[in-house]
DNA sequence: AATTTCAGTGAACACTTGTACACCAATGAG
DNA sequence: CTCATTGGTGTACAAGTGTTCACTGAAATT
């Protein structure tokens, strides 16, 4: 029954049971207010093992923002794959996907992307500019918008990243049932923003700058 | 010098005194890291005198949303009164004014708006909620936009509240001397959205839902 | 002038916390 | 087979935590 497991993968099977330890307990908590002791005993070992894993809480929280980076970057290869840049609707029911079935590893991300602890912030903060450029990039290779410059291509992302962002919190305290409502309201969004972009003079040559 | 203080004088300062010695504690850490006696000590009383004015740390973070959503509401009564509603940057300009004005109580804001204490989120939300709403009322009355749905209204509302947020919290992190590229993004977000908003066809009777 | 009210004190409590240290026992390399 | 490596154990300690309780002294009330 019990497969023969080496050493290695034992000391996986255990550092995984602290990172989804500490996922669980951050579920209504953050990050900050989680302590060494709590997540260890979550996993079933005792304080002291915890350090063969990380070397501190912070540790183990960049270890969780990695994991929670490598979903995202998952569900955009996937969005990308799909072609469902341009599509709203489309792009939204991914994100729907991937929010329902990783609602811990979102619970987290946009808990600790303003509160806690620093370098947590870091690391998600430039993963999230990292988003916004390439959807830039992506905005830049339709047709439409290959007058725009970099800058407005720019801030066209950073809008629409937002609404995202802003819908996965919402999900997140939005029961199942409930949802439709959540995601008609970013498509609308979504797609008033479109309408922006179809009427946008590029690089408005600055009015009367006082 | 000393002027003579009544009972009640005294203990008001001493309420005050934990809040302001909260506030700068939180300049980089989340509510939840913080203990009583951390807060009593930098106020200069004893712990168990806390409990005089608090039952309880959730309770102090709560009196610190009341604070800020006064502030809040202050300044967009200001706002109000210089019909700054239609003018996107005008309405920026105050906004900056009055982050770069109570930065501790933004930083705050937008720290435990979702991380942390259940109370405390809670309470950010509904005012945000009611931030939203009123300007969308305000919208409505606009003559371009009498044609447009409530749904409509408030989905623009939220957009716009959520460009204003994301404002707030890059220029918490972005220096005075390079404020003003924060600004001019935001500027031209909220100039897109107007873009956007004069080319919408309000209720767009359901094109061809598959 | 006598008495009540109450913000603030100080000692004590039962915990929890992070970390150091010596130790074990089984895996895996020689 | 032998022995070093190493994930996990148990004990220990100093420091910090929230909360209790009986108290003080001055302001407010009577």
């Amino acid at each position: 029954m019990t497969a023969p497991e080496s050493r290695a993968e034992r000391k996986e099977r255990t550092r995984a049971a602290l990172l989804d330890g500490a996922l669980d307990l951050l579920a209504d908590r953050s990050l900050a207010s989680l302590s060494l002791r709590e997540v260890a005993r979550t996993a079933g070992i005792v304080p002291t093992a915890f350090y063969r894993h990380f070397a501190s809480m912070d540790e183990l929280g960049v270890a969780l923002v990695e994991d929670g980076m490598r979903m995202l970057r998952r569900m955009l290869r996937e969005a990308r794959r799909d072609g469902a840049a341009r599509d709203a609707r489309a792009s939204l029911e991914i994100l729907v996907r991937q929010v329902r079935a990783n609602e811990g590893q979102f619970r987290f991300l946009s808990r600790e992307r303003y509160g806690g602890v620093a370098e947590v912030r870091r690391a998600i903060a430039s993963e999230l500019r990292l988003f916004s450029s390439e959807l830039s990039t992506d905005l830049g290779r339709i047709p439409a918008l290959t007058q725009w410059s970099g800058a407005d291509l720019d801030m066209a992302a950073d809008l629409i990243v937002g609404v995202m962002m802003t819908t996965v919190v919402d999900l997140l305290e939005t029961e199942r049932r409930d949802e439709a409502a959540v995601v008609d309201r970013a498509e609308r969004q979504l797609r008033l923003i479109m309408v922006g972009m179809a009427g946008w003079r590029p690089r408005p040559t600055e009015p009367a700058k006082q």
